[in-house]
DNA sequence: ACCTCAATGGATGCATATATCCATTGAGAT
DNA sequence: ATCTCAATGGATATATGCATCCATTGAGGT
């Protein structure tokens, strides 16, 4: 449902919303999350690319919440690392391809349910939401 | 949520359970589903393992839903294939493991709503409702 | 100008889910 | 007894998500 690397991301996001104003280096983010620090620095660099976070090299460098980021919601970070296909769920508990409102499967109305849950929640929930 | 395998080993027994009196051969079952005959053995050896159906070999063999296996829960499949951490889920939607009711994440009570709609969708639904 | 710091990015390793191949077993037909 | 059919099971391939390693870039301090 979400990846593990999202969760990262996810995680990631919390920290620097946590802490609007500052920098943080790589190696902090890592060390608080426990995400280890190569694999952390992907994921850093995506959410730069996502327009996420904002980064600086060098003496002084790190990374920040991109300004407006606070107010995106989390659907725009499951769409960078998990595709669309799993922020937009409108597939089949089942995998069929031929099932539809007009021929539902089994599960359908109860899966589409749990997917309109799951919709509601990463749209309402914002990146600032996450600030422990 | 439900892996490949798991969606694969319900569509199985869909088959299966529209034709409750029948045996029919692997073969047939993969043409039917779709389903990479090779890889589709394991899985059907899987679920003779857990008594969902029966088998007989050589001519005239194959696969049958087992007598009592129409009532049992969609959870009993995806508790063999997927585990049962994956059926009977506690866990929080950002994988934090000091996330409770007492300090909840940000996504936690729409989290919980959306994991208690899938839970009741697999005890609900039963393998005789996947017949067509 | 030079040095150090920290992000960037490419290449590579590892684990697991998915898929394939083939030899063996056991059951019915003859 | 022998033959054929179809399940059983072990070994091996492929793809992908996750993780590591290291060389390069660019920004500040001195």
């Amino acid at each position: 449902m979400i990846s593990r690397t999202a969760r990262y991301a996810l995680h990631v996001l919390a920290i620097l919303a946590a802490r609007p104003a500052d920098r943080l280096r790589g190696e902090e983010i890592a060390s608080a999350t426990g995400i280890p620090v190569n694999y952390l620095s992907k994921i850093l660099n995506q959410l730069r690319k996502a327009g996420l976070v904002e980064s600086r090299k060098g003496w002084g460098g790190g990374f920040q919440l991109q300004a407006e980021a606070g107010q995106r919601p989390i659907r725009d970070v499951l769409v960078v690392f998990d595709g669309l296909e799993s922020a937009d769920r409108h597939d089949c508990a089942l995998g069929r391809t031929a099932c539809d409102n007009e021929h539902p499967c089994a599960m359908h109305d109860e899966w589409a349910g749990v997917r309109d849950g799951f919709t509601r929640m990463i749209t309402a929930t914002k990146v600032a939401d996450l600030a422990q």
